[in-house]
Formats: structure tokens, C-alpha cells, sequence
RNA sequence: GCCCCCAUCGUCUAGAGGACUAGGACACAGGCCUUUCAAGCCUGCGACAGGGGUUCGAAUCCCCUUGGGGGCACCA
């Protein structure tokens, strides 16, 4: 069974937009197939018509793609083995289906939802330790099956599971695995409107698209023994089952809830992928993060490419204990990721970031002259590129800045007045500066400073907070040669102007 | 409640009986560098859940306990 041909899938529903812990189990798919020469397929799970979200199919794919997991048969690509969407397979599960049936390892089951329910609760108030369905129309008498059919009722097709003995299987990180049969349930599948549940969905595809590894999220553990029944009840071989752990919270208490999560100090900790991309994060540090949950490529490298990750993915080498996640990580990760772009990429990346953030068209910000050259000041600053904006926005502000704290102009171990002079004297040094640039800015007030006898940190920082309106920012120098001469020195009266009345006192 | 899975620093992990005074990373703390903040470099803090076995020897194997997680739908 292992020497087929490597074929994996990821299978969502369109229930929800494509979640982190989602994302990395078709990661974990693709690094496989990437791996083994093999094929990784995208199939859609979509037999809930309850549950169907419109846009989420686009959110996947987009997502997916986002991620650089393309796929090599499913939607929009096609493959020899679609259709690739469950809902065009209908036909194929009704048929299956019946074969059961005849067979003898399924019968179909009358029960209204009522009598169900009226069971459960039943079950409920007797304390029963193992509620589920009572089989009760696994012992119909011909009879009776047939004055159901001639009176129309609908019925759902079960599953007869053996009422003895267990079911051993294999899992590819953790073993064998034994359920008693005595604890499972004649699961349904096939709905009464006809469509197939999960159960018998996935295993009548699987087997036809002739997936070799099912490497599937840890929820699917307890119902595996379903499928494999259901892999002897077709006479079909079964392939390698890979359960991965799943993701926790970041808290390391609970599992990954479905919703961002918000810590108490108010960060806020997105699920969906469509989240992260939206707040900065970079593909490639997603990816390399995501493949380091419940992997790792050598136990100390911490930063790698798809490609290492690729030749050095082996299924054997999953961690099965479930993992927080370290959300952390991804921020620092993405930090790394985005020095080691080349300033024009970032720049690209980040114009629709520091556009979005500034209230800006994509067009507009593209036409300003500051961002290109503040691209290397920021770089080595931003963990995600989201973090941009508020870090640049002095630089697109016109003229002279507002000060709603004016004592934050005044120096370290300086007087109000103190603060004011040296504003001045940098206006007229830089007033009729040849060269406004960073070298001869730097030169012009390094100087000052010592004439003055002040030390080039008081300096630097009245000036800077006059300049960017901030105690924090990007390298003075730099960001006023980026400013230009006219703003800079605007900037540097206006700071005057709002230290004047604390300089009288 | 019942069934199944899991268990190394706060977190992500390395470790598949001796190479472990348990390694790496994030975070945290301190230092260096320095025009702020970062980045970078150095140092520090910090774990084999507990108890029984097996063995000359156990983080590694077995059992129990405890803890965490998942499942028990005409959802996937």
C-alpha cells in the first residue's frame, strides 16, 4: 500500500473561510506530495447545504494559493479524476450506497427525527454512557420494509457495523489504533435528501481518485474505524491514515477556537488566514511558521525554505501531542522574513499597506516620492508590514505638525527655553544648507549640538519630535533629508511656536 | 458519562536505552552598540507531570495515576 503512487488531498467544506489549523494540514498535504513526487489534490466537501458559505470557496482557493500551495488537480485546474466538487458526485455515493445495502452492510433506517430525538433523550435521562442511534431499523422484517417503501416514507441508508469484535488500524504517527465495535455507532450515510454524509463521501472518493495517504486533522480519529469498515465493506484497499495533532490556543488551554482570539492584554490573535494576510504577515513566514507547528526540519533551524522543508518532510517525523500556537513566533519569524526582502519588493508589498493605513489610494501612495526611500529607514522596525503606516505618516503630512503634548519638545535635562533655542538654531543652520541631504543634515547638526554644548542625544531628540512629531521614529537624518527642506524647517518653527508659552513660565 | 489520542523549559521543538551536567528557537531579564526605537551581538533565566516497574543503565520501553485534547449528529 505504500509504494503507490503518492496521491494526498485536502478536503474542506466551504463552511468557513480557510483557518490556520486548515491551512497547515494542506501543508503539510503538499510538502508530502512536493516530496514524493506525488500529486496533492483539492477536493471540495461540499454535501452541507445547510452550512454553505458563498464566498468561502474563493477564500480557500485564494488563501491557498496565497500560501503557495497550488494544487494539481481540483478546482479550477481540473484532473482525471473529477469532478473534484462532492456535490457533482452525487450519483456516485447513491450508487455505493445501494450496493451496501445489497450486500448486506448498510439497510436503511425510517426513523424520523422525532424518534430520534425522543431516543436521545431518553438516553439522556438514563445517564446511558454511550447515546447513539438504538438500530432499530436494522432488524425491520421484510414486511416492514416494505410497507415503509409502499407508504413513501424517507429514509436514510446506515451503516450495519458488526455488532463484535474490533477494528485495528494503522496510523502513521501513532500507531495501532483498536476501537471495540461494541462503541461505535451504525453511522448514516446517506441523508435522506439523498446526499452522502462525510463517512461515505470521502471513502467512495478517496478510493476513486486513489489517494494514497489521508493525512486529515486529530478530530477524525474517533470516526476512522468508520472508514475503514466501510473500506471492508467495498473490498477496497484502505490508504496510510495520518491523524495530525491539532492546533491550541495560543494560551496552550483549549483548543483553537473558531474566532479570533483577543488576549487579555488586548492583542488580538486572528484564526483565519484571509486575517493574517490582512494584517501584514508575509506568505513565505506563514508558511515556514505553519510548517514548524507540529514539525520541525532539524530540531534547531528555525528559518527555512519550502524547498528544505520538501526533501526533509517525512509523515514519521510529526509530532502527535497537540500544540499551542505560538503566535509569537510568527511575529518575530515575520520580522526575519521581511529584512530579508530587497527594499524595492518591500516597498511594492507595502504599498497597499501604508495606503490602506494613511487613508490613501494604492495609486496615490504609489505617486508620492517618501515611501520609496524610507523603505531601508522602516525595515529592520516592522514585524508586519501593517506597522508601516503609523511609523511613515509624518512623512505625508503637509507642512507643520500639531503638538497635543508640547512638552514632549523639550530635551532631556533641558528647560522649555532651552528646547526653543535649539529648535531655532537648527532652523538657521539648516536654512541655507547647499545640500539637503542626509550627510549634510547629519554634518550641520552634529556640530550645532557641540557648539551649543549640548550632547547630540538632547539635540537630536528635540528635534526629532519637532520633525516627526514622535519621541519613537525612523532615523532622524535620513527621514529629514526624505522630508525635504521646506516641511523640516516649518516643522521646526511650529515646534517653537508651541514651546513659547511653556518657556515664558 | 463512555471511547480514542497525547504528555520535554511559559510557548514551539530536538531527543527513537548509554554521546543528556537534556540541545535549538520565541518570549523574558541583563549587557554591548547607539541620535530615539528597532536590528545585531553576548550572557542569563528556564523542562523530562507524579508513582511504580523492566534494565548494568531510562526523557527514551511497560503499567497506574494525574493533566490536556478530540469524538460520541440525517456537520464536516
Amino acid at each position: 500500500m505504500t509504494d503507490r503512487p503518492v496521491r494526498v488531498r485536502f478536503a474542506p467544506s466551504p463552511t468557513g473561510y480557510l483557518h490556520i489549523g486548515g491551512a497547515r494540514t494542506a501543508l503539510f498535504n503538499w510538502l508530502f506530495a512536493r516530496g514524493r513526487n506525488g500529486r496533492f489534490i483539492l477536493r471540495i466537501e461540499d454535501t452541507d447545504r445547510k452550512r454553505f458559505v458563498p464566498d468561502s470557496l474563493d477564500d480557500l482557493m485564494s488563501n491557498l494559493r496565497w500560501l503557495g500551495l497550488q494544487w494539481d488537480e481540483g478546482p479550477e485546474v481540473g484532473g482525471p479524476y473529477g469532478p473534484y466538487f462532492q456535490s457533482q458526485r452525487l450519483h456516485l455515493y447513491r450508487h455505493w450506497a445501494h450496493w451496501l445495502v445489497e450486500q448486506g452492510h448498510a439497510y436503511r433506517c425510517y426513523c424520523s427525527e422525532e424518534r430520534l430525538e425522543a431516543v436521545r433523550q431518553e438516553q439522556l435521562a438514563r445517564g446511558d454512557p454511550q447515546p447513539g442511534y438504538d438500530r432499530f431499523c436494522r432488524t425491520l422484517t421484510a414486511q416492514q420494509r416494505a410497507q415503509h417503501e409502499a407508504a413513501g416514507d424517507p429514509c436514510v441508508v446506515r451503516l450495519a457495523v458488526p455488532l463484535e469484535g474490533s477494528t485495528t488500524f494503522h496510523d502513521a504517527i501513532r500507531g495501532d489504533i483498536t476501537f471495540e465495535h461494541s462503541q461505535l455507532k451504525d453511522a448514516v450515510l446517506l441523508k435522506s435528501d439523498g446526499w452522502p454524509t462525510y463517512h461515505l463521501a470521502a471513502v467512495v472518493d478517496d478510493h476513486l481518485m486513489e489517494i494514497s495517504h489521508i493525512m486529515r486533522a486529530d478530530e477524525w480519529l474517533s470516526s476512522a474505524p468508520l472508514g475503514v469498515l466501510l473500506y471492508q465493506a467495498f473490498g477496497w484497499e484502505p490508504p496510510v491514515f495520518a491523524h495530525l495533532p491539532i492546533i491550541l490556543s495560543p494560551t496552550g488551554k483549549g483548543k483553537m477556537s473558531k474566532r479570533e482570539l483577543v488576549n487579555p492584554d488586548g492583542t488580538v490573535i486572528p484564526v483565519l488566514v484571509r486575517d493574517y494576510r490582512a494584517r501584514g504577515y508575509l506568505p513565505e513566514a506563514m508558511f515556514n511558521f505553519l510548517a514548524n507547528v507540529g514539525w520541525s526540519l532539524d530540531g534547531s533551524t528555525e528559518v527555512f525554505t519550502p524547498e528544505q522543508a520538501i526533501a526533509a518532510f517525512d509523515i514519521a517525523g510529526i509530532n502527535p501531542a497537540p500544540a499551542a500556537l505560538p503566535f509569537e513566533k510568527l511575529v518575530w519569524l515575520n520580522g526575519v522574513y521581511i529584512r530579508q526582502l530587497d527594499d524595492d519588493e518591500l516597498y511594492r508589498r507595502l504599498v497597499p499597506f501604508v495606503a490602506q493605513g494613511l487613508g490613501m489610494s494604492e495609486a496615490e501612495m504609489a505617486a508620492r516620492p517618501e515611501l520609496r526611500p524610507a523603505v531601508p529607514l522602516i525595515k529592520e522596525r516592522i514585524k508586519t508590514l501593517a506597522e508601516a503606516a503609523p511609523l511613515l505618516s509624518f512623512l505625508f503630512v503637509d507642512g507643520a505638525l500639531d503638538y497635543p503634548d508640547p512638552t514632549e519638545l523639550i530635551g532631556d535635562k533641558m528647560t522649555a527655553a532651552q528646547s526653543a533655542q535649539a529648535l531655532a538654531a537648527a532652523h538657521r543652520a539648516l536654512a541655507d544648507l547647499p545640500d539637503f541631504d542626509q550627510a549634510a543634515v547629519e554634518e550641520t547638526l552634529r556640530s550645532l549640538a557641540e557648539a551649543m554644548g549640548l550632547k547630540s542625544r538632547q539635540l537630536f531628540g528635540v528635534v526629532r519630535v519637532a520633525v516627526t512629531g514622535a519621541k519613537v521614529s525612523p532615523p532622524l537624518f535620513e527621514s529629514i533629508a526624505i522630508l525635504g527642506r521646506e516641511r523640516t524647517l516649518a516643522r521646526l518653527q511650529a515646534a517653537q511656536q508651541a514651546l513659547a508659552p511653556l518657556a515664558v513660565a
